[in-house]
DNA sequence: GTCTATACGCCGATAGAC
DNA sequence: GTCTATCGGCGTATAGAC
């Protein structure tokens, strides 16, 4: 009669059922805080509530996969929503807004994704990782701005100077925004940013 | 008979009388290149041609002592070098063209010590640490900024968000020069970097 | 004042009990 | 599938011989 009860026992407050992803959660933010070398194997453990470092290796066969499975999900991740942007705008200056708008918003909501992309130098640990410059989400970057050139929007200069030139002023405001040298919060800058950075590159 | 083979053992080239800079030109070098945390006293003592670690020891107590070291000597030279600048010119625009010039000109011809100050997080390792915007050299710069502003000469805009356009290009170009992604000397790309990195801040 | 030897902790990783 | 126990290695640093 109370056979039917063994059901609600599974799992009512904490689920505890550890997945993969909290370890990648975890050490995001970790590794975008302290660094992938002064980061342990012990801090994830902890930050994940696991006893020991072994539970880590049941997701995760090294530390470098956890690195490596991060950067792979928020480059595929970043890429896709360029993808997407691109598909909703046709100009340029539509879609590096777009873009633009994107960093900004998870500079606020999501800075450890920013910070792990901006200071975290993989090249570092992972030494036969593509290169930032060389990923898909990149790439498509550029070729934004090489259309940008070619159909007279962006100034004719060599689009790797236009992507330095806008970027450079993108990447700097994000990257003082996080170091709390620009006080409040990205939302605060992104529309000088912007219209500095294409300022600087746009025709005329 | 062959005893006398002993003899020239006694080093007649290299005189290897070790300095304390010797160790610090080296250890730039490695800081530079793998980051701090990837460099051990090992690296070290191979790159000075020392036996052991025990001989770093000699120069300095710890490895952090290094790093603190050669932070200060880049600084201090770096707010020396600026003073002098500021001696010579009287307009902002003047002073932080000569200020993009001596950063070029390291990017070509001492590649360590930029890499060193826009890749090494000192904040990482070096706990109290004055923080790079807060440093003398830094000051200075804002200060120019901060001029500029008043006398007209720049945007009258949040000299924090001017310093922010202005050495977002000038640092980008110089990042991407390091990591190659601009392929030519540094030198190639400064006029054009100054142009577009004080046409952001420059008033009218 | 430079090398020998070594202490000692932390880290990443593994084997295996339950 | 999670915890126990532990290994081997490297990294910083020290004590002391020469």
């Amino acid at each position: 009669m109370e056979q039917e009860i063994i059901e609600p026992e599974i799992e009512v407050i904490p689920p505890k059922s550890l997945s993969q992803d909290e370890v990648l959660q975890a050490s995001l933010k970790l590794f975008a805080q302290k660094g992938y070398a002064n980061t342990s194997l012990t801090d994830i453990k902890d930050a994940v509530g696991l006893k020991t470092t072994s539970g880590v290796y049941q997701y995760f066969k090294t530390k470098q996969a956890i690195a490596e499975t991060l950067r792979e999900n928020i480059l595929d991740s970043l890429s896709i929503s360029i993808d997407d942007i691109r598909r909703r705008n046709r100009k340029a200056s539509e879609q590096l807004r777009e873009i633009v708008d994107l960093l900004f918003k998870l500079t606020d909501e999501a800075p450890e994704i920013i910070r792990f992309l901006l200071f975290v130098k993989t090249e570092d640990f992972l030494p036969n990782a593509v290169p930032l410059m060389d990923s898909a989400a990149f790439n498509k970057i550029k070729r934004i701005i090489q259309n940008g050139i070619k159909e007279g929007e962006i100034k004719n200069i060599d689009y790797l100077l236009a992507y330095c030139y806008f970027f450079g002023i993108i990447n700097q405001s994000l990257l003082m925004v996080l170091d709390g040298v620009l006080p409040k919060s990205a939302d605060s800058y992104q529309s000088q940013a912007w219209l500095a950075a294409w300022g600087c590159i746009a025709k005329k």
